[in-house]
DNA sequence: CAAGTTACCTGACGGC
DNA sequence: TGCCGTCAGGTAACTT
């Protein structure tokens, strides 16, 4: 269920209720995400730790833990231990991966293949049918160095002041491909997925198949602002049920926006009244009006 | 190097 | 009811 908004909504509605817990047990499922998850490491070294911190970067949800050095030979946690070392988990959602809270009695569900046993009665469960998404363990030494390391190669943040029309430029200077394509590439810019390519080109006003490398000034001065505000929104539409986030079902996040364009070929454009269309791009299902996005 | 294609998996949905 | 094809919010390994 993840774009940028989504993995930013439940990182938003797990950090109270993760913050400051003790991981105590580890399930794995055993059956295989996208890579080989990291259980046994987990379970050595994430059992009795405390989690600190929970952030999002990209479309990957990241858990520090306040302590990276297997905790079961010192069951009694030292208040005075101010050792930075963090390991981290790192957690992406693939196309249909969720995570939610539920008391240890809730029933395990189907593709409940990950759960994070916490002291205060609750687990952190990590659902997935088609098993895209993937969980890495980062030990001390690389989780301190997670930009030049684990994400390495991925672009900025689409919030980051280091998205500017001339960083954009520089770049689609030499590409081909479309724009949307382009907005889709995380080594260009993190965290835009297909819905929000399509929403965000409409907002622009630019045709998702015009190429990235004839884009004006003008248009990425138009287009950087719009992809913020676009993801705000979404976010916002999230962050309304996060109160609802343990034993959460189902829908939250960006289900609840209001699309201009995606999922709806051949109904009226909410600007115009002209019907949308859906073509191929890159292989990605693209919707835009035909009237509104000619720039 | 850029860009297109395929693969990974399960489930929902529409047509027959 | 059931069978079958198609499609789905992502990424990375391939090939061209």
């Amino acid at each position: 269920m993840p774009e940028l908004p989504e993995v930013e909504v439940i990182c938003q509605g797990l950090r109270p209720h993760l913050t400051n817990r003790i991981i105590t047990t580890i399930y794995y499922s055993g059956k295989p995400l996208r890579h080989p998850v990291p259980f046994a490491a987990m379970d050595e070294m994430l059992c009795g730790q405390t989690i600190s911190t929970i952030t999002r970067r990209a479309k990957y949800l990241l858990i520090a833990t306040k302590d990276g050095t297997p905790s079961r030979s010192c069951a009694a946690p030292d208040a005075r231990d101010t050792r930075p070392s963090l390991a981290v988990i790192i957690i992406h959602l693939g196309m249909t991966g969720n995570l939610g809270l539920f008391p240890l009695a809730a029933p395990i569900k189907t593709h409940d293949h990950v759960r994070w046993q916490l002291d205060n009665g609750l687990e952190l469960r990590l659902n997935d049918s088609r098993r895209f998404g993937g969980v890495w363990l980062l030990p001390p030494e690389q989780a301190r160095n997670l930009e030049t390391g684990f994400f390495a190669g991925t672009g900025p943040e689409p919030f980051s002041n280091l998205c500017t029309p001339a960083y954009f430029m520089a770049i689609a200077q030499k590409r081909e491909q479309p724009i949307k394509t382009f907005l889709m590439d995380s080594k260009v810019v993190a965290g835009i997925g297909n819905i929000y390519a399509n929403e965000a080109l409409m907002a622009a006003g630019i045709h998702p198949a015009r190429k990235a490398c004839t884009l004006q000034e003008h248009h990425w001065q138009r287009l950087i602002p719009v992809i913020r505000t676009i993801l705000t929104q979404a976010i916002a539409c999230g962050g309304s049920t996060i109160s609802d986030f343990i034993n959460a079902n189902g829908e939250r996040g960006y289900f609840q926006m209001n699309f201009q364009v995606y999922g709806r070929k051949n109904q009226p454009c909410h600007q115009c009244g002209s019907l949308i269309e859906k073509i191929q791009i890159s292989g990605r299902a693209s919707y835009f009006c035909p009237h509104c996005q000619h720039g």
